[in-house]
DNA sequence: ATATATTTGTGTAACTATAACGCAAATTAA
DNA sequence: TTAATTTGCGTTATAGTTACACAAATATAT
């Protein structure tokens, strides 16, 4: 092509995990080659020549982590001139939700090390990274209120109080638990089942939950909208 | 930098505009190169190297076209391999509103014309643009509801109704005029002028309204939250 | 000139959703 | 055995939404 242009594209992804006990998790991998090796960073790398965005991303996160992806989509594109020392590289960043079922990051290859972080513990991290953390975390915020993305960070079966520990870590506000409770049965796309759920603590203990994924499909498809300020 | 890479980065812009008449439209430039030669695109080129993309887009659509624009934001993304014949591009796309004062596209350098097309008659598109099109007219669908975009269509006075048309239009769906009205001004941030709007047809005539910009970035930081959903 | 159609402005009543609570039941911890 | 904790279910007051009715001021048709 005539156009003379130095620009890289690689993609990054942030992976967001969840737990009753530690709140918001992301997942770093720590760099094994130069600028910032051995410093913690997002996963990603550089694009090839004929694989898609989600495609790379998918590799990337293969290679480095090798954890299952419950939810994935495109969260920004960064590419102010100064964020790379090496080059000017354009970063398409990933927005991805994961099960505790499928938590571990497995030993991998092309990282020196990968391992979740608790949000309010992160550690100093490469290029931009932090900002980019911090627009995925507006994101979820954001997004967890209209779309019913919260089961992507819990088990298939959870105790109600998870679903609602959830919404409270990542909305930083307080709810009133039985409000909360009345306004998501009451979208119908939750149901409760016929098991008791494992002793964690003190206190009466609760059924199993399940969000059932089928029935809001359907009945979005009749125009239904998720909506949680509860 | 060791890396072989043979991927090429553009941006590119939706400019929405909107009247009463004709309802939304969209800024399309004629191509005057290979490929699509002649054909109707988005205003868009490549990014030069020690430009940050919001640069990128704004340079370009001067070139091309020349208009004011009242609001501007990332809209997403598409990397697909073969959206360009030529070699593989990925084309980083910004959102964009025009006021009908600062609508008119000056006669420019790089394209062969440039002019606004009615959402419903658009022209056979370049590359992928038609589905980049649908994207942008869904976010701002989406974003109209709680963020006060609208206004950014509108010129600095108008009309009550100009408002709820637009509504209208955008949201697809009726609304009832008395509840919309109620709800808007209940917000506190579009005042009442002392001035008679223009007629433009039979009836009763009204006064113009302006959206209060100031009052609204006030609120917002004191936590108050946009929504229009009447 | 007069009647008709059109558009703006204001209001009210029924219904629905949200917010703020209370209390009993079933369990663990003291 | 008692206290603390957590779940489940319910009620009431308030706020918000929806569905209407009607008068006023103008252009248009007759």
């Amino acid at each position: 092509m005539k156009i003379k242009q130095e620009i890289y594209i690689t993609v990054d992804a942030v992976l967001f995990g969840y737990s009753r006990e530690s709140g918001i998790s992301v997942l770093l991998i720590k760099r094994k080659i130069e600028p910032f090796i051995h410093k913690w960073a997002l996963p990603g790398g550089f694009v090839k020549d004929n694989e898609s965005l989600e495609d790379a991303v998918m590799r990337e996160l293969n290679e480095e982590a090798g954890v299952k992806i419950n939810y994935l989509e495109q969260l920004y594109t960064f590419g102010k001139p100064d964020r790379d020392p090496r080059a000017r590289v354009v970063s398409v960043v990933y927005f991805g939700l994961v099960k505790p079922d499928s938590y571990k990051p497995s030993a991998s290859t092309d990282a020196e090390d990968a391992a979740w972080f608790n949000m309010d513990h992160l550690p100093k991290l490469a290029f931009d990274h932090k900002t980019i953390i911090q627009t995925a975390l507006e994101r979820l915020r954001g997004k967890i209120t209209y779309e019913p993305i919260g089961f992507d960070l819990l088990p298939a079966k959870f105790p109600f109080s998870d679903l609602e520990k959830l919404y409270i870590t990542v909305l930083g506000r307080d709810l009133d638990r039985r409000n909360f409770k009345k306004k998501v049965m009451g979208l119908g796309i939750v149901e409760e089942l016929d098991e008791k759920a494992p002793i964690t603590s003190a206190g009466r203990p609760g059924n199993l939950y399940k969000f059932n994924r089928d029935k809001y499909q359907k009945l979005k498809k009749d125009g239904f909208s998720f909506e949680m300020n509860a």
